[in-house]
DNA sequence: TGCATGATGTGGTCTATACCTCTAGTGTGT
DNA sequence: ACACACTAGAGGTATAGACCACATCATGCA
């Protein structure tokens, strides 16, 4: 089987639920697995699917429901192409702008590298399902990935290039922060001016306590929403 | 049935972990499952949950292994008083109302419960170093809590006063957005309207599924950041 | 009118079984 | 030695059926 049954049911309830209002109630699992043509349990590990997203509510005894519509993305460390294909919606890119320059004494910091040293900056627009998502703006050593073409991150996940590379992450700090769009990040975004918005910041090294990444990412905030599961 | 069997079956399995080393293989499901005296579809709910936690990693055709330790907890829920004093500062308290209402339907979905069922809503402004931090509107339902008066929540921690009441908080979910500012917030934040800020929600539940809490959260974006550690 | 109660239908759990896909080791032929 | 095919056994998916726990509403009694 090309792709899990349940993958696709999944898929098929969230058409669903995007013709019904919040709060409308999904039709019973008995009903919805025959209509379907799976059965309940293949169904119910679908909605189960949807229900840790946060897209329904299920209440014992009573119903399922349509729960506010919003992209989760959970705290968990992941890229943005994996975050995007596990919600179901596939990730793109579009390279803004590649060029080199020195590393200068703010992002020398962060780094923990020398000021001096050649860094190669790559300005993206991430989008899933097509629609605007994030402009991410990545700074990388330049004698750690070499010299880059706009094409070679066309495939989306620049940790698969640098996983080729033989480069691979071992520990890192991420800060996240409210904030508005300015003007550019605004048109780019295709959002008001001054929406709220996320900005990520996040910095990577290899075991061998080699600078991988520093990592400015600007997410809109109404297509965005942190999740974390409590135990 | 008190519990849920794939639940104690979870918790054995956890003890099991404990004995083994990082990258240990845990039995094959099937022996497993009869050693537990569960079919082997109930074992595989309770690995799934720790495969989600992370405890575990499972590897199709090869087996089920102990994972790496835990990480980037920090972004954990703890309480407000915590957080700060973990960041060095001093948390203090100030009821701005404290109400009785019916939960409605909004609510009433958000923590699965009736929407006539009788709720408490207390806001509190939270100051740390004696400087406003976070505007905090509180849901609890009546029933659990009981009635209650601004001084019970004087000393800061209403965590303290639920585990008094025997109450305790088994899992949850959480939910962090950007947002602005509104007017209110802004005079009562003392920051200039429509400034970035978090927007925490949170929903969280006993051991029986009973409905705890509702939290709404409001945080200066200026002196609040999240931070998360990547291994 | 108001309240208890039971019927009905919902999601929640558990079982037994079957077959698929993938991994890793074995063994054979070259 | 090496490369390859085969295979046993691991996790992954899917089914049908049974029963449980709970919410809701209609019914009927007081």
């Amino acid at each position: 089987m090309q792709q899990a049954k349940y993958h696709s049911i999944r898929d098929e309830i969230r058409d669903l639920i995007a013709d019904l209002q919040v709060g409308d109630a999904l039709p019973p699992e008995r009903s919805l697995a025959s209509e379907l043509g799976v059965s309940r349990m293949t169904l119910r590990r679908a909605i189960d699917e949807l229900a840790r997203e946060g897209l329904i509510v299920r209440r014992q005894g009573a119903g399922t429901y349509v729960a506010e519509p919003k992209v989760s993305q959970s705290l968990a460390a992941t890229s943005f192409s994996q975050d995007m294909r596990e919600r179901g919606m596939v990730p793109t890119s579009r390279t803004l702008s590649l060029e080199q320059l020195q590393a200068g004494p703010q992002l020398g910091r962060r780094l923990e590298i020398s000021p001096s040293e050649r860094i190669v900056r790559i300005v993206r627009l991430r989008l899933a399902d097509a629609a605007p998502m994030a402009i991410e703006t990545l700074y990388v050593p330049l004698d750690l990935i070499g010299p880059l073409e706009p094409r070679d991150l066309e495939d989306g996940s620049f940790y698969d290039l640098l996983a080729q590379k033989g480069v691979v992450i071992d520990h890192g700090v991420q800060s996240i922060e409210p904030t508005v769009t300015d003007e550019g990040e605004s048109e780019v975004l295709d959002v008001p001016l001054r929406s709220p918005a996320f900005l990520f910041e996040r910095a990577t090294w290899d075991a061998d306590g080699r600078a991988v990444e520093f990592v400015r990412s600007v997410y809109r905030g109404d297509r965005y929403r942190l999740t974390t599961e409590l135990y």
